[in-house]
DNA sequence: ATAAGTTTTTCACTTTAAGTGAAAATATGT
DNA sequence: ACATATTTTCACTTAAAGTGAAAAACTTAT
């Protein structure tokens, strides 16, 4: 019947969900990151879209990663990354981490 | 007898061999991205460290993610990431790594 | 056909992280 | 104490992310 990934939901509309700019929405698809629907001239996106966009706001509002980042995650899906991070980068970061909780 | 952990190359050494100024090192370690042991005051780096160092710099110049990106990474070592990403992304995404190859 | 209204596109500007030069501070060896 | 080397701080530069405003393109109603 319905599923996640109708796209109905015309820009406006996501972009006030999202609480972003729509010309945001026009430079992440520049990327790729988002993919709407064209019925005529009109853009639409799905349930799914919108969450996946969510996501990728926590990443770089929260987490402070940049576009060309998710774009790099996004190519590298199924690989294995930072395998050659050593340990006690790992472990000081860990340190890192707790001193920034203030 | 030797292993690639022992740290045993000053900064400058490091530095020159990387290619980028000492300060960069001394920025990076701000994060804990890299940790140099100090005898003394002096910072000495492992041949791990630099290769890790290697790839960082690859990851940020080749392909443009920042710092932020890479500590989340380190943070989410063992977790999945992106796994909300539409299939439709993904492929309109290679189509955009296609028109990018130009 | 044209006027009115929307959506899209372009241009130029703002903001912030990454990086660096230079000077000041700190430590080391003689 | 003095000379030298390393580190730290401050202020500046550069580039990506985002946005405001205007222009362009398209749609629809009269």
């Amino acid at each position: 019947m319905f599923s996640d990934r109708d796209k109905s939901y015309p820009i406006e509309l996501v972009a006030e969900f999202l609480g972003v700019n729509s010309r945001t929405l026009y430079y992440y698809e520049r990327f790729s990151l988002v993919v709407p629907v064209r019925r005529g001239r009109k853009r639409y996106y799905s349930k799914e879209d919108i969450s996946w966009l969510e996501y990728v706001r926590e990443m770089m509002y929260d987490q402070g990663m940049n576009l060309r980042s998710i774009i790099v995650l996004i190519k590298r899906r199924d690989d294995v990354i930072l395998t050659k991070c050593p340990e006690d980068v790992v472990n000081s970061f860990k340190n890192y981490l707790m001193r920034m909780e203030d």
